[in-house]
DNA sequence: TCCAATACTGTGTTCATTTAGGTATATCCT
DNA sequence: AGGATATACCTAAATGAACACAGTATTGGA
């Protein structure tokens, strides 16, 4: 339902998260997203596509192309060793920023 | 120092949530970011003039010349009512957000 | 005298996301 | 049969935030 809303370069770390279930298609990958967030976080398609090529070409995620559970051509991503230890490192990252953030919004006080 | 930094869209409300302090000149907000983050959130001047601009120009903050304490021109800017507002809002939506990011990260576990 | 810190300004680049389209197939409803 | 909805993908232009780099100018200390 639209709403927008995802902080640039968190996409990355959700789309390398989902994966961690095993190899999915794009599509599932952005439902997954939202259901598993209570539709907070809804991943725009024209967004979503983009990364996972990028996601792709950096050798983070590996796409083959297949059938979906419905029949229809899809292309399934999984992780990459390397792309287990991006995953790794864009946690940390983001659990510092997050924490950092949590910080100055308790710092300054209600 | 340096290390690569803040997720898109943080720095607005970082800035708004400093200016709680009272009226603060840009120099200031940065060093007052960094150093009450630990060190996690350097701001960097390219990115933060800019950005008192911005809000600024959006009517969240207004900026007036003065006198800094040791004595150099500096510009201070403070929240408006407009800005208290808008801080509210954006701290709701980065709460959202990483509370989100964070059901995410623990869903599928480590 | 030279360097670091303070305080701001400007330009240009990069790059993720938004916006806004588009293709194609399958299923469900009337 | 027709229409809507869901699935599954793709792309292009525009936006805009952040970074990099390069300046200007003043002050105080080694």
């Amino acid at each position: 339902m639209s709403g927008s809303n995802l902080y640039m370069g968190t996409l990355d770390l959700l789309i390398l998260q989902t994966l961690k279930l095993g190899a999915l298609h794009g599509y599932a990958i952005g439902r997954w997203i939202r259901e598993h967030s209570a539709g907070v976080l809804d991943v725009e398609e024209g967004a979503l596509y983009p990364a996972l090529r990028r996601l792709e070409k950096k050798g983070w995620i590996e796409g083959d192309w297949g059938e979906s559970e419905l029949g229809r051509r899809a292309r399934f991503y999984q992780l990459t060793r390397k792309g287990w230890k991006a995953l790794q490192t864009e946690t940390a990252r983001w659990e510092r920023h997050a924490a950092a953030v949590a910080l100055i919004l308790r710092e300054v006080g209600s």
